[in-house]
DNA sequence: GCAAATATCGCCATTACATCA
DNA sequence: GTTGATGTAATGGCGATATTT
C-alpha cells in the first residue's frame, strides 16, 4: 500500500494514477492523499523493502482536512506561499521516482533495498528541504520549534553513519545544544493530520515517513514514534472492548449455570415426586435452542408430530441445533440425593 | 548451501513531560 | 501556587525477519 501526500489544488497536477477520482468541484489548495491499495500487510512489507512494484497497486486520491497546515519551509522559501510540489507535474515525488527504478549501487555492490530507497528519498528530501526548508524557521505555520532533521542518509554515507544517527535519534536525551531535550506537543493540525494518515494505514514504510514528516515538518523518527503510539493506544482500546465483551460473557454464562442448576433441581424434584417417571427407559431430552430448556423427547415428539418441519418442541430454532441429551442427565437424575 | 553477523523494524514497558482540574 | 491525575511524546530493550559476509 502505498501513501503519497502532495499540498495544494487536488483538481490539478495529478498524475495518470490519481487523475482516475473524479476532481473536487472546485480547485482549491489543501492536502491530497493518494493511497494505493489493494496489498496485504506482508505484501506491503515486501514492498517496503522493494519499491520497484508500486506502479501495481491502485490508487485512491483523498482531500483531507482544508484546515491542514502548510508549513511555509517546505516551499520556495520566503514569502512563497505554494510548495515547491505544485509546480510539479507530479506532485508526489517520491512516487514517482521509484517506478520501474532499479536497485542502486553502493560502493560496488547492491545494497539492501530496504535501505536504498529510504536513503534516495532522505536525499532527495533533504536536497528539497536544503534550499527551502529552514529548520527552525519563525515562518513556519507551525507553533513548534521543530526542525526537519532529515539526515543524509545514503550513498555516499557509510552504515555505521546511519546508524549513529539512528541511534542518536532514538536514544539521545540532549539536543546539539547538551540541553536536555525537552517534551514536544503536536499541534492540532499535526495530530490530526497524523490521525488522517493512521485511518488509512496504520503503518508506514520509510518513504511515507519520510514524505508526511516533510509535510508536517516533523522528523521521521517523530513520526514513527507517533504511529507506534498510536497503534498501542489503538490495541489497548480493543483490548479493553474485548474484555468487556468477555465480561459479559462471563456474567451471561454464570446465569445460565445458575438457571440450569435450578433446572436440574427441579427435574430432581420432580423425580422424587413421580419416581415412575424415570422407570422409563433411556428419556431422550432434548434442549431447546431458543429458550434453552430442556424438554422430554415425547413432549418433542409429540410436537413435532404437529409440526414435522422442526424438532423443536415449541416450533422454533433449527434441528441441527437442538441438542440431545442422553445418559448423561439420565445417570444425573437417577443419582439424586 | 549454511551459519554467523549485521541491519531494520515493530512491539512493549517504561519514563518524562505537559496539561488540566 | 501546589498537587495529583491523565495523556502522550520519547526512550531503550527485545524478538522477528531479511540481508550480507
Amino acid at each position: 500500500m502505498e501513501l503519497a501526500l502532495s499540498l495544494g489544488d487536488s483538481s490539478q497536477s495529478l498524475p495518470p494514477f490519481l487523475a482516475k477520482t473524479p476532481p473536487t468541484p472546485a480547485p482549491r489548495l489543501d492536502f491530497c492523499m493518494a493511497l494505493g491499495v489493494g496489498m496485504s500487510g506482508e505484501a506491503m512489507k515486501e514492498t517496503s523493502r522493494d519499491r520497484g512494484s508500486s506502479n501495481s497497486s491502485s490508487f485512491l486520491q483523498l482531500d483531507l482536512l482544508p484546515f491542514s497546515p502548510v508549513p511555509r519551509s517546505c516551499n520556495g522559501g520566503p514569502g512563497v506561499d505554494r510548495p515547491a510540489d505544485l509546480s510539479s507535474p507530479f506532485p508526489l515525488p517520491w512516487l514517482v521516482e521509484h517506478l520501474g527504478s532499479e536497485p542502486e549501487l553502493f560502493n560496488g555492490r547492491t545494497k539492501r533495498l530496504s535501505i536504498n530507497p529510504f536513503a534516495a528519498a532522505a536525499e532527495d528530501v533533504d536536497d528539497a528541504g536544503a534550499q527551502s526548508s529552514s529548520p527552525n524557521s519563525a515562518a513556519s505555520s507551525f507553533p513548534m520549534d521543530f526542525g526537519i532533521v532529515v539526515s543524509g542518509r545514503g550513498r555516499g554515507r557509510s552504515e555505521t553513519e546511519v546508524d549513529a544517527e539512528r541511534d542518536c535519534s532514538r536514544g539521545s536525551d540532549e539536543d546539539e545544544n547538551g540541553s536536555t531535550r525537552k517534551k514536544l506537543r503536536l499541534s492540532k493540525e499535526q495530530s490530526a493530520f497524523l490521525e488522517e494518515s493512521f485511518k488509512e494505514q496504520s503503518t508506514l514504510n520509510p518513504k511515507q515517513k519520510i514524505a508526511l514528516a516533510k509535510q508536517l515538518n516533523l522528523r521521521p523518527r517523530q513520526v514513527e514514534v507517533w504511529f507506534q503510539n498510536r497503534r498501542a493506544r489503538t490495541k489497548l482500546k480493543q483490548t479493553e472492548i474485548d474484555c468487556e465483551y468477555l465480561k459479559r460473557c462471563c456474567e451471561t454464562l454464570t446465569e445460565e449455570n445458575r438457571r440450569l442448576q435450578k433446572e436440574l433441581q427441579d427435574l430432581r424434584a420432580l423425580k422424587t415426586a413421580r419416581p415412575f417417571y424415570m422407570q422409563s427407559p433411556a428419556t431422550t431430552l432434548t434442549m431447546c435452542p431458543s429458550c434453552e430448556r430442556s424438554v422430554p423427547a415425547a413432549t418433542q415428539s409429540a410436537v413435532a408430530a404437529s409440526k414435522p418441519t422442526t424438532t423443536h418442541p415449541f416450533g422454533g430454532g433449527q434441528p441441527g441445533k437442538s441438542h440431545r441429551v442422553q445418559g448423561q442427565q439420565q445417570e444425573q437424575l437417577s443419582s439424586g440425593p
